[in-house]
DNA sequence: AAAGTCTTAGCACGGTCGTGCTATAAGATG
DNA sequence: CATCTTATAGCACGACCGTGCTAAGACTTT
């Protein structure tokens, strides 16, 4: 007997439930996109979604759950849209740059309506504490991780530091998304192509080395 | 006789409205920055700010008048605290150098408690039409036009075009702040600042031509 | 077709939102 | 001190917020 015709999905939840769920988070993702996590109220995303505000609210505990849930959501279309196409190269130099191509294709397409989902709820979450915010920080320092393993199989000259690779990389696609988000600038993307070219060709063959500005070391 | 004597401030108003009024303004830029410009309600200003709702609303036409009004505070301290070190330099690299460390410094001295005022605005308000999003679009445009004029007497190599390195150093800062907000890595400052010179380094002396990735170059 | 379970809508609640109106308090002017 | 202006607080309003409770609908299983 298939799931299918008990009625039950992989996870355990019934059929006609599941399918509004996904629905509700579809909504959920292009909302807070747009408009952010906290905008994203109840009454409105279910208007939106087309149920009820009490039809919705069920599929949910609390709003917090809600917002928890879009992030999950929204986690698996980043993956699919930008991770999983840069495994799809070999390992090494070409699989950074596959995943970096993903990156701007994926501002390129609007892949999230409003801009990307991430940079948005990262600003608006920073001085917010609580699970919303662990949670966004937890997605945020994984990607970095991400961005330096892969800087790391990159091949980087003698004593490059990967991480600083992947800060400059990640640095560039923040302001690619807010450049385009903000100004609809479109030569945002070629600059951010050429600048991703720059910095990568800069580690790979350590001649960037200037002195520094007059800053003090110390952090707060 | 003077302004002061006859109790009218320069701008025209009476003192003690004016007083109040820019202490209204100075909790608003704080909480503005700490939890953004949405959730900068009349309700919770005034508390903080130690006046009545409606007190503090008389002040303000509208909330979108004190949206705006807040605007303008966060501009003049960053203009205060970023622009106005810079000119302290000769023009030219000099110049481009200072304005960068005293960028650098205004993060590391946390000069808006939440994190740069104008970076958590922008992308509150990429996706929300009207005379806020326009004013922070405008600031910000005039921010990058400054970069840019900077990069431009900064003695760039030949054919360099001072919008890409005011791009890339934009990237680094708004990294910059990102970082720091939601990682709260102390690191963060030493890789913008070695950053910083790398991309320096690269627009004066030109050897950062890489081949490009494989994106297409239409933008939608 | 009946019974039972899961899914959704209706409705009500206390709270806060933005925004007016009106009265009082504070300060300036004569 | 008296008067006149300005600055502030009190209060009320309709709307929407997040969140419960309860009843009706949809679907599955017998």
């Amino acid at each position: 007997m298939s799931e299918i015709a008990s009625g039950v999905s992989p996870d355990g939840r019934r059929l006609r439930g599941e399918r509004t769920h996904q629905e509700i988070l579809a909504s959920a993702v292009e909302l807070g996109s747009r408009e952010g996590l906290e905008a994203l109220t109840i009454g409105r995303l279910a208007a939106h979604a087309g149920v009820s505000k009490s039809g919705l609210f069920a599929h949910f505990g609390s709003k917090q759950e809600l917002q928890l849930a879009t992030i999950e959501a929204a986690r698996a279309i980043f993956r699919a849209e930008v991770i999983e196409p840069g495994l799809a190269a070999p390992e090494g130099p070409a699989r950074l740059r596959a995943t970096l191509a993903a990156w701007l294709d994926y501002f390129r397409r609007d892949v999230f309506p409003g801009g990307c989902f991430f940079q948005a709820a990262s600003l608006e979450f920073d001085g917010r504490p609580g699970p919303v915010r662990d949670r966004v920080v937890e997605v945020m320092e994984q990607w970095l991780e991400w961005l330096t393993e892969l800087a790391r199989r990159a091949g980087l000259a003698e004593g490059e530091d990967p991480a600083q690779l992947a800060f400059e990389l990640n640095a560039i696609g923040l302001a690619t998304n807010w450049q385009r988000q903000l100004l609809g600038d479109s030569a945002t993307l070629v600059r951010s192509e050429k600048a991703f070219e720059r910095a990568l060709a800069n580690a790979r063959s350590a001649h960037g080395r200037g002195n520094p500005l007059n800053v003090k070391e110390a952090d707060r």
